[in-house]
DNA sequence: TATTGTTATACTCTATAACTATA
DNA sequence: TATAGTTATAGAGTATAACAATA
């Protein structure tokens, strides 16, 4: 119970530490799961949610960066969301190595589906907190991520595609 | 706009459900590349978690769901821990079924590093807030770790493994 | 019979390296 | 020569089903 820095406590940071840990393991068990009854996995869900936020699509390269993944992978993830009658690829026209990667009909109708559950489970979780304490949970949440996303070398992500193609 | 319940409104359902999946998605990611520096996964990791904190060690089954596993897949994770020389296979005396797995040496001393490394990434992050904004901060976390874990079926998990043995 | 844990199997993700096509 | 994307390869996690050993 000594303080070490602004006040600092080291119980703060153990729980924090504990929380946090256990909180990555629990939502990426339950993510999983949950997307599972929709016939998808997490790395699935991340691409068809970059290009549903990007109705022009994206490239190859693009959703890669986006879903802080290497090239190669996505490769693979794509290629089963093509078999699944989810996404289309397309060859550009102006630069012919490029592939543009655009949601198909049925890809948008699941992601409303699924995003429509998602957004149930937060506002239940909301609803238990006093409009203040929302605003705090957001703010909160948001620096957490940014220093994540600091570490990782991302300088943006999944909801704010570094899109140059314009 | 329109307020819904208990004063909640659209848009901060909105803003936590986009910062809870990119927080869940660039934790996974950072995560992973932070532990694959120790030449761990994330799955391996948490079982040494588990057994870091229940230094009298755990059964098969313990570790499966205190990790939200099946069985036959904690099989292979402590297969490689073992190969690793971090944890051990003891066999239960009173119940010859039973597998007892236990830290090795090797297994506390990379769980020590580890756990530090992590700490002061949490310390930075705190150092950022007041008192109050960390005690919010905790509280609010948890309340999202309880409501995840309540959606996973599971009354208890990693930190606080529901050990029948004792 | 029921329980504990493993094996067999199939699929997905992941990264690296080598490769093709295009610029 | 450089870039965009794919293929080949190897390893790890995941779930289901079948199985062995023990209770």
């Amino acid at each position: 119970m000594q303080p070490v820095q602004n006040g600092l406590l080291p119980a703060e940071v153990d729980d924090l530490h504990q929380i946090s840990m256990r909180l990555n393991w629990a939502s990426r068990r339950h993510f999983a799961h949950e997307l599972d009854t929709f016939g998808l996995t997490v790395p699935q869900f991340i691409v068809l949610h970059t290009l549903y936020r990007q109705s022009r699509g994206c490239s190859m390269s693009e959703l890669a960066e986006a879903s802080l993944q290497v090239s190669a992978t996505m490769t693979g993830i794509v290629d089963r969301l093509v078999e699944r009658g989810l996404v289309q690829r397309q060859r550009d026209q102006a630069d012919r190595r490029s592939v543009h990667i655009v949601l198909d009909q049925a890809g948008v109708l699941l992601m409303e589906q699924i995003e429509n559950k998602q957004k149930e489970r937060i506002a239940y979780l909301l609803e238990q907190l006093s409009h203040e304490e929302r605003q705090h949970m957001i703010r909160l949440m948001s620096l957490y991520l940014e220093v994540t996303l600091a570490e990782t070398g991302a300088e943006d992500n999944i909801s704010n595609i570094p899109i140059s193609v314009d």
